[in-house]
DNA sequence: CTGGTTTCTCAGGGGATTCACAGGAACGGG
DNA sequence: CCCGTTCCTGTGAATCCCCTGAGAAACCAG
């Protein structure tokens, strides 16, 4: 996960409100990438000057500026820097219309982090700046069972397993941890959407279901840990 | 993808309408082509002159020359370079024609970024100045299903179907990203024009035509991912 | 101008997906 | 062994997403 020049990934966050600001770049770090966040677009585009970031976050609803202003601004510093913007379900159509077709890439408000992560991720791995610090291939593998990010394909011992979008997300998940507990307000934060109003039970759900589905016969990979979350593992 | 020199293919923009420029830039890094614009056709001969491109994009409607004068300069500079012309729907199609004899090539305003990156690879590749750079075939194929982007001939199993203008720019989109998830968005601004108002629901359509077609009866290779997209991929 | 083709909107329908609820099972401490 | 807690999972309803037929509008060729 490191760059050529041997430091961290670098991400920039831009967004105006604080509490958002906070979430994500709590999320990158957990990634082990260098996180900067400006509060504007003035802000944005002086961070990036300084910081170079491999990467931007950024929310096209700011206080000074529009949002396609700021990515003018930021692409005089950094032409060639992939951009993830944050958008309202809404506007999608109108203004972000296009700019994904450049390879840089959009995700709509309320999000979950997994879905910020991944696709930061995705556009690193694919814009070659920072790309060989992400070459992970697209294929995550624990044990016999793997997931593809590209083609959503999900595999065990060579046969192929239909999951639901969301079945989806949290077995990816699961995958970039392997080994390692997670609670379940970890999943329910990452997993779903920031301002997801139902019961912590639909991860208990969806832990069923994927049992269902993965370890169906199999040893079992996804374990339960009482009164901590679950892991995933291979093999014993 | 690379010039005989060893560097990328080069490419210069030029339109007057930053938001277009923009967002042309964006497609053509995204291919992997080093990219520098200018706004008027003073600028883009200067520019010409340092940075010697392998391509042109020239916008016929620019503040201070008239698109022929710039035409005229960026001959003397370039004497071989193909121009690709950008041009509004109904200003007079002849005195292109004329042009375009000569190699070059034109699209209309608004046009998709899909068939904007496919003339100009066309171009690149019969230029012969960077030919090698190019020379993925244009012909496409993913299983018994192929696709040629010179004479727009696609064939299932040997026997040929006959696609709308629509529908071939999306098989080719989908064709160029085999067993890659492509979701309606990234679909969208790649295959529509920029300045498509409508709505998302086009795709599925123009999906279902495609599938009418070219999984009629066989094993299908269009496949909906729910919640994410739509891919395409051989067999199995 | 006319008829055919192409593009796109709209709306109905069907099936997949998500989620709440609740009863039962498994676990662990005493 | 008992009991409270935690977890599992069947059921069913509401919702969402996707597919497709029908037809209007735009476009094109003759």
């Amino acid at each position: 996960m490191l760059r050529p020049g041997g430091g961290p990934v670098r991400v920039l966050v831009v967004d105006d409100e604080a509490p958002l600001v906070e979430l994500l770049s709590m999320a990158l770090r957990y990634e082990g990438w260098e996180v900067r966040s400006a509060g504007d677009g003035a802000g944005a585009v002086r961070r990036a000057r300084d910081f170079r970031p491999d990467a931007v976050v950024l929310d096209m609803m700011l206080p000074d500026m529009d949002g396609l202003a700021v990515l003018g601004r930021l692409r005089c510093e950094l032409p060639d820097v992939p951009v993830l913007f944050l958008t309202a379900k809404d506007s999608v159509e109108d203004r972000i219309a296009g700019l994904t077709a450049g390879g840089d890439d959009y995700v709509t408000k309320p999000f979950s982090l997994e879905e910020v992560v991944a696709r930061l991720r995705g556009l690193i791995r694919r814009s070659g700046t920072a790309a060989a610090a992400v070459r992970d291939e697209s294929l995550l593998a624990v044990g016999d069972l793997t997931l593809d990010e590209d083609s959503h394909e999900v595999a065990r011992g060579g046969e192929g397993i239909h999951l639901t979008a969301t079945e989806f997300e949290l077995l990816r998940f699961l995958m970039r941890n392997p080994r390692r507990v997670l609670s379940k307000a970890q999943i329910l934060d990452r997993v779903w959407s920031y301002d997801f109003g139902g019961k912590a039970n639909v991860v208990e759900l969806y832990i069923s279901y994927l049992r269902r589905k993965i370890d169906a016969g199999r040893p079992p990979m996804i374990h339960t840990r009482r009164g901590a979350g679950y892991l995933i593992k291979p093999g014993g």
